[in-house]
RNA sequence: GGCCCGUUCGUCUAGCGGUUUAGGACACCGCCCUCUCAAGGCGGAGAUCACGGGUUCGAAUCCCGUACGGGCUGCCA
């Protein structure tokens, strides 16, 4: 029986974009730290921003978050009492506790206009002077506010930071200690002019209702703390524990971008990428179990993760090291696994798409199940991400004809003794079938091996030229595995083509 | 400009005052294995712990500066 505990959090997207690796990476975190104290998960999308929240990165993040395996337990699609956990959808809200912030004097109006504030700036900026709102209508009286709104004058509502409240201190899970003073805060706009609210009194509303306990966030936000920890105040609530991530970089250090190549969750997951192996990969980026370990499940995971151990400074992205991790996940996959992720990537591949063997849907490989079972030893240490396998496999599916490379040709086809070679492996091969022996890879094997021992020339020398004719190119996975594979006939036939491509004997 | 934060091999990190000639992983190089390519095994190179001062018998580890980088400073989130 799990013990519930008091231990909620959440991921609070907006979306303004898809969810990028860095807002995975956050996600995974508050997923591990909420599931290890038998917590709550919660998604919130944080839509407030008319301008640039699409229903489409809604979307597209949820079902990131569904491929990473990171399910939440209150939230779009599933609920919860705290709902709704959308804030479009909560207006009335905060309009609620906008009123209850206005009667208990957290905030006033402010009537000034976007136009004269950015004049301010710009001023206070040219004078190289710390610019913070003047707080002039912090001095409106009250009865000439009212007066004011009623005659529906536009304005905005501010915070009315306490004045003599001190310094704000607060433990960060991850950053310690950190103390701002209140003169670096200004009375900043909680509600806008058109009556929406703003990001950072939503985000204490939300985190506050929904009885929020973590906040575990991007450290963008290590800066916007000191101002949320006031509307707290404001609103009443308890000031929950905060925890901020580092962020993400690209290789050259920069900011993850456009620039970096992929930097969607579902960029990994269209390059052929597993899921676990992300989840690990990402988990490993500014937090370590330990020196040593690399690997882990996602349960180890739940069980190791500490905040405390996360890391303070900003992690590079490695792509060589998310495909070694990728490909040591796809050798611990048991063989019907591989095969049921690697279907799609036959079926649905351009390239196969014109080999008249190639799978058409996953009916054709289900015929053929025992056949296939058999490629994940042949590829699944050549191959880096599922990606990979078609054009590795492609001349398994060509029937009596390969595609032969010029260059394979040139150097294995195209020299002393590559006819005769290939004259005895027909010979040798179309033995095996006389002698009633199985069409398996170790007789092929055995067959073929006696071919350089009686010639006495090096194997390699003969099963070059064997490889070309059988495989198109020089290069290949094993030999013998695929004349298994491809049969009999097709082989044979393959051999007769090759010797076209050799010096004449 | 102001405030806040960060800085250990190319990269991700271990390290929380002595056990460290700074450990592991990816990448790199070499050897072995070998039907090619991989994978695997073994080994190598790679970090004056950003820099400068302190504190201490002793510092990558604590403190203070400096430099560099980042974040915030919006009627964006």
């Amino acid at each position: 029986m799990t013990t519930e505990s008091n231990i909620r959090v959440r991921f609070a997207p907006s979306p303004t974009g898809n969810l990028h690796i860095g807002g995975a990476r956050t996600a995974i975190y508050n997923w591990a730290f909420a599931k290890q104290h038998n917590g709550k998960f919660i998604l919130r999308i944080e839509d407030t921003d008319p301008e640039r929240s699409t229903l489409e990165n809604t979307t597209q993040i949820i079902r990131s978050l569904r491929w990473l395996g990171l399910n939440w337990d209150e939230g779009p699609e599933v609920g919860g009492d705290f709902g709704p956990y959308q804030q479009t959808q909560r207006s009335e809200t905060y309009k609620e506790l906008l009123k209850q912030m206005m009667e208990s004097d957290h905030v006033y109006p402010c009537f000034c206009s976007p136009k004269e504030l950015n004049a301010k700036r710009e001023i206070a900026c040219a004078a190289k002077q710390n610019y913070g709102y003047d707080r002039c209508c912090r001095l409106i009286s009250t009865d000439e506010a009212q007066a004011r709104i009623a005659a529906g004058e536009p304005h905005t509502w501010r915070l009315k930071i306490p004045l003599n409240r001190g310094d704000i201190t607060f433990d960060d899970a991850v950053y310690g200690s950190i103390t701002v003073p209140i003169s670096e805060l200004d009375d900043f706009i909680m509600v806008r002019s058109d009556g929406t609210p703003t990001y950072n009194f939503v985000v204490c509303a939300d985190d506050y209702l929904m009885q929020i306990s973590h906040v575990i966030r991007g450290d963008d936000h290590l800066s916007n703390t000191p101002k949320q920890i006031l509307v707290y105040e404001a609103l009443g609530a308890t000031v929950p524990v905060f925890a901020h991530l580092s962020m993400i970089l690209g290789s050259d250090g920069k900011r993850l971008s456009k620039r970096h190549g992929a930097t969607s969750v579902e960029a990994y997951r269209d390059a052929g990428y597993l899921s676990d192996a992300l989840v690990n990969y990402l988990s490993l980026l500014g937090w370590a179990p330990d020196g040593e370990t690399t690997i882990f499940s996602r349960e180890q995971l739940k069980t190791a993760f500490d905040l405390e151990r996360v890391s303070k400074n900003p992690a590079v992205f490695d792509a060589n090291k998310l495909n070694w991790i990728n490909r040591d996940y796809m050798k611990e996959m048991s063989a019907e696994a591989f095969l049921d992720a690697l279907a799609p990537w036959l079926t649905e591949s351009e390239l196969l798409h014109n080999l008249p063997l190639a799978p058409k849907s996953t009916d054709d490989i289900y015929a053929k199940r025992s056949w296939y079972l058999q490629l994940q030893p042949l590829i699944v240490e050549r191959i880096q991400t599922f990606a990979d396998a078609a054009p590795m496999i492609a001349y398994l599916f060509s029937g009596p004809e390969v595609t032969l490379d010029k260059n394979s040709v040139e150097k294995c086809l195209r020299v002393a003794d590559a006819n005769k070679f290939l004259q005895i492996a027909i010979e040798t091969l179309a033995s095996i079938n006389d002698s009633k022996l199985a069409w398996t890879h170790e007789n092929i094997e055995a067959a073929l091996r006696s071919i350089p021992e009686h010639l006495a020339v090096k194997p390699k020398l003969v099963f070059q030229a064997i490889r070309v004719a059988i495989c198109g190119n020089m290069v290949s996975p094993p030999l013998f595995e695929s004349i298994a594979l491809i049969g009999r006939d097709f082989t044979l036939a393959r051999l007769e083509v090759a010797k076209e491509y050799t010096l004449l004997a």
